[in-house]
DNA sequence: TTGTACGCGTTATCAT
DNA sequence: ATGATAACGCGTACAA
């Protein structure tokens, strides 16, 4: 099973069936053709826990993907099947930390444990507050890469997308339309993607020359009731409001669920935008126009960059920021003249 | 950084850094704490690959899930999401194959060659045909189990769901709801599940004495086209027909527009059951009537099974059948009088 | 072209 | 209670 055994039975010496195994130059043809063939009579292959020990790699790479509790993967398929994919043809296999023997460990910890070659991180919003860990980790040494948050670090890069641009792009797509009171409903303003959603919706007003008006400007921090409560403040404060961007799609379905029991329809009366572009929204009824993440092009970026980092100590690339791209569905319509 | 390093600023041996370390009894407490404080210091943790060398343990898990090629986890996120949350409990991380330099690897060479614990397989349809590379897999001695596939092995199980008292408990809810003409577009018969699939409508009928009519059995495929055709073909032949069994939720979407160009409403001209119980099916306008198919139980339970084979060599799980559930929603409605 | 010898970081065995 | 020493399986300078 092991190089000793071929060796053995080949009557040469470890070191000969190593180099004939991993096609060393300096190995006579015949010697190395008696030394595969036995090892394919054995059926050998290299351990690679004594390679990773000798050479220092493991051709892994760790995947950190949101709430190590909740485990819900739903949400970052796409990043997760770019990583597997982009890593993949680079020859490395995923890691995935889930054993709760250690939760208590840092990502820094878990990766120099493991000797991991790279990370790939997916942050939740609760994991990015933790700015310690997210420290350790950047002066850790090994490539990290993350979509979505700004990581700071000589081998570290990120891709993010442009909440900023995507945001502005579905207002002036309601603007387009007609619409001209346009209600917006952010999930939160604790981070930078939140902050540059409410710069978008609030440039595209500025740009086409509508006035701001801060009761049509509510926040439903991501929740079922926030968004609904939300929802009811504009209707009530500003009942002729005729569009409503929505930081997310989740939220979106619930404030057409909510207009609909005021006897509102969609999008004959009211248009919606929503952010995200979830299955939820694309199968919904109509269905929803939002702005896709392009999550999967994310992942890809930045694993190419992850991959470059650990294959040469002297890459750092730039962070990219990734245009959003707005999906027109049947959501939003003209505004009533 | 190892645990040599330590041994030179405590001035203790090697071995008695590992035993202090690994919270053996025969070392002295002084000497102990002084370690630990020392390891703290150099923020000492633990190489796994060295480790796994010598213990022969990796405290991996390799996770198997579909195509390697079209790499879409999409289909498997609830048995994902299983394996991730009980194995973590277990103590065990993931390892996912990407390796694109080693396609043509066998799944029991790359758990070799990983030296994984165990492995747990969702295999799809065209994987399943690997009659020979099942085969290897299961004189492995490696601990495996797989989700709706028979896995046969000294050290193998798996959990499956009951296709046939899935289908025949929709069926029958379509009975009771006084339907009679009922249609049933299967995905295929090439394996189990679909065989099984046909059965349950058939001993459906049976049992409430409906007459078998040849021309209401169609097969889509599990393809769009396929679905297409099939419910043309139903609804050519036998024009009363006033409910379908459709053997995927996807098909069951197709099928729906099928009728709705052709000027039927769901449910109120005809009746839709769908299979899978998939986000598309459930944000769907009427939101479809469906059979869960337990995916996160059954990736649970299979977990469980592998984790018990790991650690303990002697324990051999019994193979289980796992009752699948139906969830009925807006696709379906009584039949007309 | 091949063999010897050592190191990678850890644990286990057997002394002491 | 502690230390030497030998594994674990592999890669690689260096010598031959």
């Amino acid at each position: 099973m092991s190089i000793r055994e071929i060796a053995k039975r080949t009557g040469v010496s470890v070191s000969t069936v190593s180099r004939a195994l991993n096609n060393y130059a300096d190995v006579n043809q015949e010697t190395r053709l008696k030394i595969m063939q036995v090892a394919e009579e054995l059926n050998y292959f290299p351990n690679s826990s004594a390679r990773s020990l000798v050479m220092r790699k493991t051709h892994l790479i760790a995947l950190f993907c949101g709430d190590q509790i909740s485990s819900n993967f739903d949400a970052y398929i796409q990043e997760i099947n770019a990583v597997r994919t982009v890593a993949g043809n680079a020859g490395y296999d995923l890691l995935i930390f889930s054993n709760r023997n250690k939760e208590r460990a840092t990502y820094a910890t878990l990766c120099r444990e493991r000797s991991v070659d790279g990370a790939f991180l997916i942050l939740n919003r609760e994991e990015k507050k933790k700015k310690d860990q997210i420290a350790e980790l950047e002066r850790l040494g090994v490539p990290c890469v993350t979509v979505n948050f700004k990581l700071d670090g000589e081998r570290c890069s990120y891709a993010e997308c442009d909440n900023f641009q995507g945001t502005k792009d579905a207002v002036l797509h309601l603007i387009g339309l007609g619409h001209r009171k346009i209600g917006f409903i952010g999930g939160d303003t604790y981070g930078k993607a939140g902050v540059d959603r409410v710069n978008g919706y609030i440039s595209a007003l500025h740009e086409t020359g509508i006035l701001l008006d801060s009761q049509l400007m509510q926040f439903g921090y991501f929740t079922e009731n926030g968004a609904r409560e939300a929802a009811k403040k504009i209707m009530d404060t500003v009942p002729d409001v005729t569009a409503i961007f929505v930081a997310s799609d989740t939220m979106a379905l619930t404030v057409i669920d909510i207009l609909r029991s005021r006897g509102l329809q969609v999008p004959e009366d009211i248009s919606i935008v929503g952010f995200g572009d979830t299955k939820e929204g694309k199968y919904a009824q109509p269905p929803l126009t939002t702005v896709n993440l392009m999550k999967y092009e994310q992942g890809k970026l930045a694993t190419e960059f992850l991959i470059r980092m650990i294959e040469d100590p002297k890459e750092h690339p730039a962070p990219v920021t990734f245009p959003c791209q707005l999906i027109v569905r049947g959501s939003t319509d003209y505004a009533k003249s």
